[in-house]
RNA sequence: GCGGAAGUGGUGGAACGGCAGACACGCAAGUCUUAGGAACUUGUGCCCGAAAGGGCGUGGGGGUUCGAGUCCCCCCUUCCGCACCA
């Protein structure tokens, strides 16, 4: 398919991107173009990820909205001469492909691989530049039998580990969900919606909370301050003592039990007048006096019992009963009651706090309903702040509150032997005290808890161990992997996992034994693909290690991620988790996945909601790509607005694009407008590459500049600024400028201007410019000019990125703006680089300027770079 | 409540502390009578004015500055995340 020239057609042809797209499509494909030779080592490296999707069956606008620009990257980083490694996959494991088995008993792996084929062609669609040979697709043996290798790596180095918890039950999925995976203050899960409930069970996790420490330091990545923040705020590490109480005997035990707490305010030790605990604490039981028995089982139950909701919610009034025993309070011996109140947590630090209702919102609340004393031990330095706090605490006031504060200026008060010192001191006075009489020490706490991987689901990897009836929980050795999926597996109309109803797969043996053993039929959380896949594209066929390590030195950390914020706290945190983890078990060398990360916006439905089927809001791109084509819906999506913003899908302003492009394509295949109406004769440009305003009537060149130069000089400006434009990813004003360049080759267009050299320059960096935002034009009307000029053909994305002349970025003159007090009065055309002596004199001829000032002379004259003068009077 | 982002024409959005509204959409008038996403020209922030011109304008109020959409302080609104985390 040799390009057509203008020359054999009687007229000119319109711009058809349905015959151009699907060509050029086609010929990059056979010419292997986009296929990354990764042992090239001649050029520099650029891996650029784009999340891959999820299979559900239908690319829709959000899809081209993450992957296009992102396209356009890997398209403009290949003309600077990068290799660029920009691969692409398939999360292929999941829930929608086992709820379309249970409804329609269609196999999963049938189902998956039906909507990949689908996705393949959509994706193919956009004219992305995705080297297809790298391909992953998670559901596939090849790479699950490394979720479990990875499994048995970290089982081995105490990295994963099953236990019993309470933990988030989706009822309308029928699985567990990490904590990551429940959301919104109604906790409800990220999936469906549901609002999930708490149930006990024994599960499998990773040890997220080892790597506190170091996800809180982000070194050497560069990445949005929105997702760093969600991250810190996440694990939520929190500095403190932990301090041991122990309880006091009575008639009906002996005391001496340890009640730990943790607090973050050691200095506030005098003020505690009674403890919490958690209800499902473990000392509740024994603590519990029999006289308190049935109340304290009764608010136990209801605790259980309550949804999450209910339970955490912020503005319900505290309940709690007390549970007959008392403690000693370590530094002054006192004895304080021990309540149960369901507002302590006992996931959090160690499930039981001591209470100072002086100086936490929460104690003084409870303080205040259950009418517990309430001691203030901390007081500003000022007298007249000291009262003002005190009345506070004492609720005599308009409204009593507690005071938190821990400032440099709030000292103990009634605090023993620490009175007097500062807040700050106090802290580390006490906990030192504590420390010595072995009673606390300093501690740190993390709101982060450990990842929880299993789920109650049959399309997913299995977890590779089994029940031995003599052995326990054995391992699967290494090289028995991979502990493969059934292709027979009976899906139940009313749910639950199939697994657990497949003999073949239950029963086999133990490992170890050779006894009778029972396989584990949890299969790990998607998130556990995602978690290292990009590892996978450098070597999606490697059989004797899930990475090739070398590969992973030359191309890792990716150099560029771009994906949705929605992931901050699950994909990226976990990523981040898993690449420390394998670092340390030398697995790979680097320590940070991704070093810069770039979260575009998201793209809503017309209704302002998220784009679902249920919803009915999806926008689908074929229908739009067979009406305008891709390049039209590409430079759409990118044209509509900054591209970490998103926002409503609307399709208005979609024909604006298609008139550019076809434009472009006027303004090169027929450059001398033969049709009528077309170009008016050469208006020049000002200083700024703008037109003028038709106010002005006349020509204007820049300077002494030719109209042909000065058509130059603007398309090399134009080439600067969307050079920076495609490095910031604005993608919405690169186009822009791309416009404003061709409606000025349309004023030039059918004039003699249209016949230099000149403006095929302007148009060859035209052409330049767009092939990484709008590849097929680009492509087609590049093939047009080589053919016209004779050359041999040569991919304009095989071009190199042209570089400007600064000489012609500059301008020759400039219509400068001329203030008066900083009001704008008149604007005045100077050549670029006149002296401000010379400046003033021309400014102060103007009638406009004259009339401002009113016969003053200015006191001060502001000359801005020569781009602005302010005349300042008095 | 805490943390983050953001408030600019009828709409999407531009604007190193220096001409507010680039570029588009939409709308209006016109040219050409036009094979089909028509194309092209012109206008389009608001108010006064026939025009020239002037005044007012970036959520509200203060401030810094010769000059503020942009920087600082206070307030309001919207969106996102967290939410009794001791």
């Amino acid at each position: 398919m040799p390009a057509t020239t203008p020359a054999d057609h009687p007229r000119v042809e319109r711009y058809d991107p349905t015959e151009v797209e699907p060509r050029w499509q086609q010929k990059w494909e056979e010419l292997g173009l986009y296929r990354t030779d990764l042992r090239d080592e001649s050029k520099p490296r650029y891996y650029l990820l784009t999340m891959y999707p999820y299979p559900s069956g239908d690319l829709h606008i959000g899809h081209w909205y993450i992957k296009t620009p992102t396209d356009a990257i890997a398209r403009f980083r290949r003309m600077h001469g990068y290799n660029v490694f920009f691969p692409i996959g398939f999360d292929a494991f999941g829930l929608p492909a086992e709820n379309a088995a249970i409804k329609s008993g269609i196999h999963p792996r049938k189902w998956t691989m039906r909507n990949i084929e689908n996705m393949r062609r959509q994706l193919r669609s956009m004219g992305a530049t995705f080297d297809w040979n790298a391909e992953v697709v998670t559901c596939e043996p090849d790479f699950y039998r490394w979720n479990q290798w990875f499994f048995l790596k970290f089982l081995q180095a105490g990295l994963a580990y099953k236990a019993m918890a309470a933990v988030d039950w989706c009822p309308k999925d029928q699985v567990v969900l990490a904590r990551e995976q429940v959301e919104g203050a109604d906790r409800v899960c990220w999936r469906c919606g549901t609002p999930v409930i708490k149930r006990d069970l024994e599960q499998w996790f990773f040890r997220t909370t080892a790597y506190a420490d170091e996800l809180l330091t982000y070194e050497g990545i560069e990445w949005p301050e929105p997702v760093r923040v969600m991250q810190t705020n996440w694990i939520g590490r929190s500095e403190g003592a932990e301090v041991v109480f122990r309880t006091a005997p009575d008639e009906h035990q002996p005391g001496g039990d340890e009640l730990r707490v943790f607090t973050t305010r050691p200095d506030t030790l005098f003020g505690a007048t009674f403890m919490v605990l958690a209800p499902e604490h473990p000392l509740v039981e024994k603590l519990t006096h029999p006289d308190r028995r049935d109340e304290v089982e009764r608010y136990r139950f209801e605790a259980r019992r309550k949804t999450e909701i209910d339970r955490l919610s912020t503005d319900r009034e505290k309940t709690g009963v007390p549970l007959g025993a008392e403690a000693y309070n370590p530094v002054n011996g006192e004895r304080i009651p021990i309540w149960i109140a369901d507002y302590v947590l006992l996931g959090y630090g160690t499930g039981a706090i001591m209470a100072v209702p002086a100086h936490d919102e929460r104690d003084y609340e409870f303080a205040r309903q259950f009418r517990l004393p309430i001691r203030q031990v901390i007081a500003p330095r000022d007298a007249e702040r000291a009262e003002e706090v005190a009345r506070r605490i004492r609720g005599e006031g308009v409204e009593g509150s507690a005071y938190v504060s821990k400032a440099e200026s709030d000292v103990m008060v009634d605090s023993g032997e620490f009175t007097g010192l500062s807040s700050p001191e106090g802290i580390r006075a006490v906990t030192h005290a504590l420390e010595a009489k072995g009673q606390g020490r300093s501690a740190v706490t993390y709101r982060l808890r450990d990842y929880l991987i299993s789920r109650q689901r049959a399309w997913g990897t299995p977890i590779p161990v089994v029940y031995c009836e003599r052995d326990g929980i054995v391992p699967i050795p290494e090289d028995q992997l991979p502990v493969l999926l059934p292709d027979d597996y009976e899906f139940r109309p009313q749910g639950g996992n199939a697994l657990e109803h497949h003999r073949p797969f239950l029963d086999t043996t133990c490992p170890r034994c050779g006894g009778p053993a029972r396989r584990e039929t949890d299969t790990m959380d998607t998130f556990v693909d995602s978690s290292w896949y990009w590892w996978r594209y450098l070597s999606p066929d490697k059989e004797d290690a899930p990475i090739d390590r070398e590969l992973e030195e030359r191309w890792c950390p990716v150099d560029q991620y771009t994906g949705g914020a929605e992931h901050a706290v699950m994909h990226l945190l976990y990523s981040r988790w898993f690449c420390k983890a394998l670092a340390d078990l030398g697995i790979v060398k680097e320590r940070e996945p991704f070093r810069r990360l770039f979260n575009q916006g998201q793209i809503l439905g017309a209704d302002g909601e998220r784009m679902s089927k249920s919803r009915g809001n999806v926008q689908d791109p074929d229908e739009l790509v067979s009406r305008y084509g891709a390049d039209t819906v590409r430079l759409f999506l990118m044209f509509m607005g900054p591209w970490d913003q998103g926002g409503p899908w609307s399709p208005t302003g979609i024909g604006g694009i298609a008139r550019f492009l076809d434009r472009v394509w006027r303004v090169t295949v027929d450059p001398h407008g033969r049709e009528a109406g077309d170009g008016d004769g050469f208006r020049a440009v000002d200083a700024v590459g703008k037109l003028p305003g038709d106010d002005d009537g006349g020509t204007l060149v820049d300077g002494a500049r030719s109209p042909e130069r000065t058509l130059l000089s603007a398309a090399h400006r134009t080439l600067k600024a969307v050079t920076s434009d495609y490095e910031g990813f604005r993608f919405n004003t690169m186009v822009a400028k791309l416009m404003e360049l061709t409606n000025l080759l349309m004023r030039a267009r059918g004039t003699a201007v249209a016949a230099s050299d000149e403006y095929r320059e302007a148009v060859r960096l035209l052409l330049l410019m767009l092939a990484p935002a709008a590849p097929h034009i680009a492509e087609e009307l590049w093939s047009r000019r080589l053919a016209e000029r004779g050359e041999e053909w040569r991919s304009i994305h095989s071009e190199s990125w042209p570089a400007w002349d600064e000489s012609l970025v500059a301008a020759e003159s400039i219509e400068l703006p001329v203030q008066v007090n900083g009001k704008l009065r008149d604007r005045v055309l100077v050549p670029v680089g006149l002296p401000q002596a010379e400046i003033e004199r021309i400014v102060l001829e103007s009638a406009k300027v004259r009339a401002a000032l009113g016969g003053r002379t200015p006191d001060r004259v502001i000359h801005v770079g020569g781009r602005l003068v302010n005349l300042v009077v008095r």
